[in-house]
DNA sequence: CAGTGGTCTAGACCACCAA
DNA sequence: TGGTGGTCTAGACCACTGT
């Protein structure tokens, strides 16, 4: 970024370019965590008016590779962190290192008309949900609604606490015996208490993961997850796969650097 | 959307009430494919610079919810199309409805270090790159960059024509018995050549799909797949879960259902 | 041609943060 | 307090579409 940022006359848009432009200074010439001159500084560097440079860092950011922080400045962001979305390795309540997943709230109500389609139940049938929150490296990467019907889980303790009946619910969960799942994913934006539990101003892209749970021919659980898509890659293992050596490397190994290959090559 | 759209002084910025307001409207007096009224007439409308109005378009352009065609104008978006990413549904080259992808160019060249490190196989090895575009409903949806190292696919006929070997490589890799496959999905945005392939700006939201694919404990390909996220809903199914009959309906038919449960409950 | 969305400008003020 | 990014404005011109 050395240069005074000379932009030509050229066919695609200014933003786009610049764009391009610091793409390249952020690859060669900063490192993570360093921060960026400030906004009216670097438009008035490549001679633009600062809207115009915005525009090009709201791309970067969308990417993944910038983080503004207000009255801080513009930062070089940290590679994606991966995110086992595996039910065995991480997603399912209590297996393995279910710590990761904080709960904030538990209800049980009436099934919307939205909600039962999707559970498959009849509308007004009681449903539980759970809301939770996962944790990554300190930092909540994702929210989720687990919706239960109540009739999925006949041996479920009566009224509690509402700490209490989230835990059993959860647990009665485990020991359902759960024979597959079947996702969707899609991108989003987070809306108010969803973008608060993350942590992130209302608008901010999250890629939103549906999951259904089957257990014995019966949908058992609806789980509705956002991860922040700025910060978060989802990663889908399967057993088979990780621990075998390929020609070279392992390919748990790989699986940072494939990630890497779309761009420039 | 018929009042003049009165926006009280709140805590939030305008362009996200606006986009909530928009919403509303979106749902419940327009339709897939009406035309909203044009951006001049809207920012008159709600008291606002064009640019705020377009700032809260730029949200639920994001979301899907709208599709903006110059010259035209801005209109209701169909609802995102769930897009099978398994390889026994879809992926794999060859299997059943393979005519879902069209092959754009066949290369074969040695590995770049970046990519040589995502198959684990030395730098400068050969490498085939077969570079396809996925069609859903007539529409191009997504890109892929499959790599398949050369030394994976020992019986590979000499040099042929590049659309032959295209298609030599894909029915090479049809044989191998493939044994596992990881993934990762993250946010990216469509870059030059991607964005033409699928018929885009530059700068439009993707969702990256990045998979490898394992056969005898060796890694024997890497696929690099971009959707566009505005239209596309990745699913990820599973052969256990599809076609059994729960409580009330086929899991099946609560799929389309269940993405929709996040929306207002 | 007239109408649409896409880009760009120059300037203002606000909300937040660190010192 | 001074500096940062976040929001908003009013206006201009361009690129594309259909008639």
């Amino acid at each position: 970024m050395g240069t005074t940022g000379q932009l030509a006359a050229v066919p695609e848009p200014k933003y786009w370019h610049l764009r391009t432009v610091l793409l390249r200074a952020i690859d060669t010439e900063f490192s993570t965590g360093q921060v960026l001159p400030n906004e009216r500084e670097l438009s008035a560097r490549f001679g633009v008016a600062r809207a115009t440079l915005r525009q090009a860092l709201d791309q970067l950011e969308l990417e993944g590779r910038l983080v503004r922080r207000r009255g801080i400045g513009t930062l070089i962001a940290a590679p994606r962190v991966g995110v086992p979305v595996n039910r065995h390795e991480e997603g399912w309540p209590g297996t393995a290192r279910s710590q990761a997943w904080r709960t904030v709230d538990c209800t049980t109500a009436p099934a919307t008309a939205r909600l039962a389609k999707a559970l498959g139940i009849a509308e007004g049938a009681t449903v539980h949900t759970v809301r939770r929150v996962r944790l990554v490296q300190g930092q909540n990467m994702a929210t989720e609604s687990l919706h239960v019907p109540a009739a999925a889980l006949p041996h479920l303790p009566g009224f509690r606490a509402e700490s209490d009946r989230a835990r059993s619910v959860l647990r009665q969960l485990e020991r359902l015996e759960v024979d597959g799942e079947s996702r969707a994913v899609e991108l989003g934006v987070a809306e108010a208490e969803e973008a608060a539990l993350l942590e992130r101003p209302p608008g901010s892209p999250v890629l939103v993961m549906t999951t259904q749970y089957a257990a014995a021919g019966r949908l058992v659980a609806l789980a509705v997850s956002t991860y922040r898509a700025d910060t978060c890659k989802l990663t889908f293992g399967e057993a088979g796969v990780v621990e075998v050596t390929p020609v070279g490397a392992p390919v748990g190994a790989a699986t940072g650097a494939a990630a890497e290959v779309r761009t420039a090559s």
